[in-house]
DNA sequence: CTGCCTGCAAACTCTTTGCACGAAT
DNA sequence: ATTCGTGCAAAGAGTTTGCAGGCAG
């Protein structure tokens, strides 16, 4: 997507919400969609602050503008049970994704799950529900780490933080 | 499971680890095995006190506590991204459960879902990865509620907190 | 008697929020 | 000129932890 692309898309969104332009929101905005792993708040604050020239962004405004981008479908929020919100660019109408989460360094990958919504579907109706959304999560070791004593994924993500 | 069995299982666990039978972890245990629905820490605490005539126990003691029962697989902890932890009772080697939460009274029904091996083991071979565990859950609105305005499975349930 | 266990309170992590000032429309 | 957005700091929620005294083995 390009920077021009971008922006339009950030505009559209923020009137579609009735919301004002502003320069952190921009900040934002453009360093969370040109992430290529999974963030946290604080990562994307980081980051932020590192590639933006304007204004100050505090911490406050991000996890503020967060929710914003997740229900303009900018974001998708995925949460792993590790205490902390990950976020990563919203890319099509995929809801049936599933995470697998290397339990040594930390990568979320994101796997078609195809059956997700079928089985949601069909538990829900059971119990008189109306399915909303699911979620599969699968934790995992690297094999590679055990044989070689590294694992050829680390390093590439977020700072290791477990809880 | 009858008491006098409970107390046998419960001894023999801690042995195993090494550690000392102690009149709150006695109390503790008793109260977290007879759960009938899923309970968190302060509600077990609140339980605990309840029941227990003996000795006082502390919120740090259910806290210190409950990591012991579910690496004996006592108990076993259900993730529902509410930041909290819930623990149910873990009966049988089922690994492939599926939990269902409502919405409106934060029921959690667990269900089968015997896919859910052969799906974690096929992704993350594929990733040169080997499962440790899956996930999966479902989010779902009360038909019922829609319709009555009540939702006929709360009450039963834990206080609602959402965040 | 020795060392693990407990209770207390403080610390911690991530996130949310009240308030006053500043900026967008 | 309004009203919304921001930064700051404090508050929250759930959980963990350091320490000193107590109890199990």
């Amino acid at each position: 997507m390009s920077t021009l692309k971008a922006r339009e898309t950030f505009e559209h969104y923020l009137k579609l919400k009735g919301l004002r332009v502003t320069e952190q929101r921009r900040a934002i905005f453009e360093t969370a969609i040109s992430q290529k792993e999974h963030f946290t708040a604080d990562e994307l604050l980081e980051r932020v602050r590192a590639l933006s020239k304007g204004k100050y962004v505090s911490r406050a405004t991000v996890y503020r503008t967060l929710p914003v981008m997740t229900e303009s479908s900018l974001l998708r929020e995925v949460d792993i049970g590790t205490g902390e919100k990950f976020y990563t660019p919203h890319t099509g109408n995929n809801s049936q994704i599933a995470q697998v989460v290397c339990m040594d360094c930390d990568k979320i990958f994101e796997i078609s799950a195809p059956f997700m919504d079928w089985y949601g579907s069909t538990v829900s109706s059971k119990l008189g529900l109306t399915p909303v959304a699911q979620r599969l999560q699968v934790s995992a070791r690297c094999d590679t780490l055990k044989t070689t004593g590294t694992c050829p994924k680390a390093g590439t993500n977020h700072t290791s933080k477990k809880r």
